[in-house]
RNA sequence: GGCCCGUUCAUCUAUCGGUUAGGAUUCAAGAUUUUCAUUCUUGGCAGACGGGUUCGACUCCCGUACGGGCUACCA
């Protein structure tokens, strides 16, 4: 049997990161065994539509190497269309409905809003343990529903040819057992008493989830279902309209994947938590015409796609092994539905960065610099490509970030903008003028292009004018830097190079006379 | 409230009846770096509880507690 997974996310807003693990573990588990992703797009509500929605949906994707083989945004398969509200156009899901209707197995429904409250407060009057429209309720004189089963079939005609806004209901049969398998969580049972008689067709002739969603999946012989814990209630739900249109022999397994938690634990991951907590919950960036609205992801943060696709595959899944550094390719080969976990994963950020530093140390120079190149630019830099490489080789041990390179290390390309006064003053009082002066002589003398050497020559000029380590070198690193902290000292002046290190010095020591003379 | 799912260090996890319960992150200490960071070493930290089953349970079963999800003409 041939693979044949889904992604079907609403474009209700920016896709948050629990959205990627499931795309990702669709992509993993098709891509293993050669199989077939979809990306359908699921957007039947169209009060919640979000414009931009489904373009993040797709970048975020691309961005992620997690690209599906065929899908809104990535081109026609067999199944086209693969967005919902193309394919209500076609009259699909209309087709199915009646279906349902014409074997008995669902009906009309012209309940309005506030009727559909009075039964539920009726309900919870008497104290019932549920307050849902059922076959408990359904026929009940008492609560009057406005239903295909209690009316006539006249009555029905007539409302229906007046115009009188229905829904079509699914019709669950009482007290049957339904048993599914999940590959995660083994088997789970419901008992039809407790499942209510869901909306398949909206009023407005859109289908709900549960309908769209197991036409769909049955058109496109989907073989898997892999989706959030979240689904798992409704999962009983979706067996019985399977069996309903008798298509249960071709029923896709399903997998439902533990949810991601807030870090706090308290409940899952929500789209707030990004703001709440301080860092990003999201893949890409937002920007909202409302800037209140707008938020960081973790491209703009400048995380490393891969470090972010490794993190999240950690998160609920791991091979059994040690190992926790993996390629996509890796993380395919490796793959496999069974070890997923059953528990929720709390959302980590620490352990994300930890990711990132990683990647960040196993990326070459060479490539650091060619992601560098475009950030220099929008700061107005103009630094030559090996320059950039070199930048980074001595940086990237101390950065956590792609954007932290140029924030932190900008010194580099432009003039030191703060001195770090209290540990320049510390030193400069306890050393002659005349010292420093030497000192800037004597650096005249060295040879730039071997860091090492200028060390050596240093600390033996030091050591000759009786002077102690820990009054020159501050003092030079801050000349050259600006702060304590950043690469080693000669690391950097063979960087800038004989005339740059010696032009910082002379411009950082006039400085520091002028706070002596305060 | 009802239904469904879950429960190993603070966090992510290994263990598929017999282990000194392993690794990683965080944290602490030390070494290196006369800065910072990296790196390395060391340390601390766990089977929710109560019953069974068994020669033997973290592992299987039941109960309790706790946590999570769902309970819309949203997905």
């Amino acid at each position: 049997m041939s693979i044949r997974v889904r992604f079907a996310p609403s474009p209700t807003g920016a896709l948050h990161i629990g959205g990627i693990r499931t795309a990702l573990f669709n992509y993993l588990l098709a891509k293993k065994h050669g199989g077939t992703f979809i990306l359908r797009i699921e957007d039947t509500d169209q009060t919640r539509y979000v414009e931009g929605a489904e373009q993040y949906i797709i970048d975020a994707l691309k961005w992620c190497g997690i690209a599906p083989t065929e899908g809104v945004g990535f081109g026609d398969g067999p199944y086209t269309p693969y967005r919902q509200s193309d394919r209500f156009k076609q009259g699909v899901y209309q087709k199915y409905a009646n279906e349902l209707m014409d074997k008995g197995l669902a009906y009309f429904a012209f309940d309005t809003p506030q009727q559909l409250e009075a039964m539920r407060n009726t309900l919870q009057a008497e104290g019932a343990k549920n307050q849902s429209y059922s076959h408990a309720t359904r026929m009940r004189d008492d609560l009057g529903l406005q239903n295909s089963l209690r009316l006539s079939a006249e009555e029905t005609q007539s409302r229906i040819s007046a115009g009188e806004p229905y829904v079509i209901r699914l019709k669950i049969l009482e007290n049957q057992t339904v048993t599914l398998t999940d590959i995660i969580r083994g088997e789970v049972t419901f008992n039809t008493n407790e499942l209510d008689d869901k909306v398949l067709l909206k009023a407005d002739g859109m289908p709900t989830y549960h309908l769209a969603n197991i036409v769909d999946d049955y058109e496109m012989k989907i073989s898997h279902v892999i989706r959030g814990e979240e689904w798992l209630p409704s999962a009983g739900h979706h067996v019985l309209i399977y069996r309903a249109f008798g298509w249960e022999s071709v029923m896709p397994q399903f997998a439902h994947l533990p949810l991601i938690l807030k870090p706090d634990g308290k409940g899952k991951l929500s789209k707030r938590d990004g703001a709440k907590f301080g860092f990003p919950v999201f893949p890409l960036e937002w920007n909202d015409a409302d800037p209140t609205k707008s938020f960081d992801g973790f491209r703009s943060i400048g995380f490393d796609p891969r470090a972010v696709v490794n993190f999240l595959a950690m998160l609920g899944w791991n091979p059994g092994t040690e190992q926790e550094i993996f390629s996509l390719d890796e993380l395919a080969a490796l793959f496999s539905l069974e070890k997923i976990h059953k528990a929720g994963a709390r959302f980590d950020y620490d352990k994300a960065k930890w990711f990132n530093q990683q990647y960040l140390h196993a990326t070459s120079n060479e490539d650091l610099a060619a992601q560098l190149h475009p950030l220099s630019i929008e700061r107005g830099y103009v630094v030559a490509q090996e320059k950039l490489a070199q930048f980074a080789g001595l940086m990237k041990e101390r950065v956590q970030f792609l954007n932290d390179f140029l924030e932190k290390g900008y010194y580099f390309f432009e003039d030191v903008k703060e001195y770090d006064e209290v540990n320049v003053m510390k030193r400069w009082i306890r050393v002659s003028r005349e010292k420093f002066n030497e000192l800037i002589s004597m650096m005249q003398t060295l040879d730039y292009s071997d860091p090492l050497s200028m060390e050596h020559a240093t600390k033996e000029w030091i050591n000759t004018t009786g002077l102690k380590m820990g009054e020159i070198l501050p003092i030079l690193r801050i000349a050259l830097a600006g702060t304590m902290q950043g690469p080693a000292i000669f690391d950097m002046a063979a960087y800038f190079g004989k005339d740059e290190t010696l032009r910082r010095l002379k411009r950082a020591f006039a400085e520091f006379d002028k706070w002596q003379s305060l």
